[in-house]
DNA sequence: TCGAGAAGCTTGCAAATGGAAGTAAGGTGA
DNA sequence: TCACCTTACTTCCATTTGCAAGCTTCTCGA
């Protein structure tokens, strides 16, 4: 049993709730999009065809069925996402990134670009946030709903 | 702006639902604890004389003080936390870590530490794990509320 | 001493979420 | 063909949480 790994994950936990703090904060200002709704909707722009069922959004997000649905509704009203019917599967209903949303992903990204590189302004060098980004990514490589 | 820094931030994020998924399960099934539960019992623990007020919980937990007001209440009733009375300042009601409570922080952690592990089961190395946790580590360093 | 403002805590209300249940549709084996 | 099961999605209910409002207590300056 590893002796670092108790610090590594406590510091991970405190980690996230203080990225997540800022990043939401500054999204929300900026386009009015939360952070989970802005990464449901880079889920949607990394796809091919620019679309996803809610059942492959739910495992993306790690979340629930129920909640991509109540979390696509907003976007449908403010016309970021549409809705496609699959012509053989009858229950599939397919959550579309519109033009609208395709161009607000780009700005949102940049924004998310920006923010994210402000934790590392002071004392990091290029190589120690890559070997980070490197680290991390080796903790959940086997799992689905990277956006790399 | 670093290049780097979006796909660390990314990783971070989808590091964090997986992590949290797995402690909470574990800790829910083994000892009835949330994993936001814990963390409450592990600042008191931490704590001089095993209490402190509610705001400085919140601040800890980067959260709410009516969240810690509602948090702490399941926790009274199952008797691991007990409520203390300020001599000087009639306002503040310390959260005070019972006995039982030491108990349950001390198994639990084992249960954390055990948990923790898993995640690096796999080609990592002991060097690797506390580079990430230095790293990790720096990201919050200026932060209240760390439980290295 | 007294009044205004700040601080700590609790409660009401609204939003987000997960799980269970319900509905509709597809797949399968007898 | 037709029961039976599975899958996709939605809706209902309970839980968690934050913010605003309210209450009590403390602090500070006139």
């Amino acid at each position: 049993m590893s002796e670092q790994a108790f610090p590594a994950i406590a510091h991970l936990l405190r980690a996230y709730t203080v990225v997540e703090e800022r990043l939401s904060g500054e999204l929300s200002a900026v386009h009015g999009l939360s952070l989970k709704e802005l990464m449901l909707l880079m889920f949607l722009e990394k796809a091919t065809a620019g679309r996803l069922s809610r059942v492959e959004l739910a495992r993306c997000m790690h979340t629930s069925a129920s909640t991509i649905t109540r979390q696509a509704l907003p976007l449908e009203k403010r016309g970021l996402v549409g809705r496609d019917a699959d012509e053989r599967d009858a229950r599939l209903s397919y959550v579309v990134l519109t033009p609208t949303g395709h161009q607000l992903v780009e700005d949102a990204r940049a924004t998310f670009e920006r923010s994210s590189s402000t934790f590392f302004r002071d004392r990091w060098t290029e190589e120690e946030i890559a070997g980070l980004s490197e680290l991390l990514g080796r903790l959940t490589v086997s799992l689905p709903g990277s956006l790399i």
